[in-house]
DNA sequence: GCGGTTAACTAGACACAGTCTATTTTACGC
DNA sequence: GCGTAAAATAGACTGTGTCTAGTTAACCGC
């Protein structure tokens, strides 16, 4: 009954090989199915079939885990973002077309878009991360000038439609606010709605 | 040496007399000092001088002290947004103020804000909670209506409002935007944007 | 191919966490 | 005063992050 897995002891090589992915994979399955506090370094280990010191080698500390896979979740976002815009020629729908890519990966990914935002768990000055989260925001600022234009107040209005979206996904996740059938594309409309009837000259002057 | 602390032993009775609320005392001041990770059943029995098992019997377990407090925080939330009302006549300042005092509550106790959408770490089916967390969404709903009227699309707007002021707020604390001087000011004079640039009838036939 | 250097990994220990249990102390109603 | 129930204690158990010393193996210059 104890040697059932075959990876145990004989055939299990000293050296994993690619054990950082491993423990990435570990990370992410663990934090999709368990939560953040589900994710442990111990548990990585585990699952990728080393001993439970072995991950503080690659990642130092368990923020480090944390950090690289909160880096990929800002990657996957993008992507998602990305792909959401293809095809897409008119800037309101452009703009819209990113907040439902918001909206639609933190629903479908709920732990690891909190990760993203945990502040005390991450190591937040990592290069990394760093790179993948500002990535985030550019994206949207890139298309609120292709919309607004250059006027002042545009970054301005880039934080009220990114604070509407963000917002939004967060009561979403967090259950304050019940979800609609389809999130995506509730949030699609609701950015849409906000670019319809919202006057951009209302913002010119205001400070920052 | 030993004896250095006079509560030691001696003179310390072995019933607390009000335990329930030295330890939400303790579960504050570690939240505020520490953040939510240092909110510990442990360490809120030191704080109030009592066996380490002592709060369980109180609050069941971590979930239990930590649903007391996030209700507490809703009813802050919910005093301040009051308090920023007072005198205010004009629905649009009163919704304004409700924002920003949405904002400052959250830059003013980060932790405390967090945690009170922290889903994994409360109980939220606890009456307390449910009923503290409903008037928090309840206030900013009658505001609405009386800005609004009965239309439909008075709710969306609602959500609307409050996905922005919950964005801005979450965005700030995350450290993904760089607050502003004044926060709660700065929330003030978004949600006055909003309100003055926004077209409610852009709304009034779109899906729920 | 061979030896030395270095990175990868193991295994054990430690402190601290939550939670469960049996036990002791005290308050309160009768 | 007595008995019951509540409040608090103390200890044990598991699981966690992290540190350390030691083991294994891969790689590089020769």
């Amino acid at each position: 009954m104890e040697s059932a897995n075959v990876q145990q002891a004989s055939t299990r090589p000293y050296h994993h090989g690619d054990l950082r992915n491993a423990v990435i994979e570990a990370a992410l399955s663990l934090l999709q199915e368990k939560g953040v506090e589900g994710v442990t370094l111990r548990q990585c280990a585990a699952q990728a079939g080393v001993s439970h010191g072995a991950p503080g080698h690659h990642f130092g500390d368990l923020k480090g885990v944390l950090t690289a896979i909160a880096a990929l979740g800002f990657e996957g976002q993008v992507a998602r973002q990305e792909a959401a815009m293809v095809g897409l020629t008119d800037p309101a729908q452009r703009i819209a077309a990113i907040g439902g890519a918001y909206v639609g990966f933190a629903v479908s990914h709920p732990a690891h878009f909190s990760l993203m935002f945990r502040r005390d768990r991450l190591r937040t000055d990592d290069p990394a991360f760093v790179k993948a989260s500002n990535r985030a925001g550019e994206i949207l600022l890139e298309e609120t000038h292709r919309y607004f234009g250059d006027r002042p107040g545009a970054r301005q209005f880039r934080d009220m439609l990114w604070s509407l979206v963000h917002g939004y996904a967060s009561l979403l996740i967090s259950g304050q606010k019940k979800p609609p059938d389809d999130p995506e594309e509730a949030a699609f409309q609701m950015q849409l709605s906000f670019l319809r009837g919202f006057d951009p000259d209302s913002l010119s002057d205001s400070a920052e």
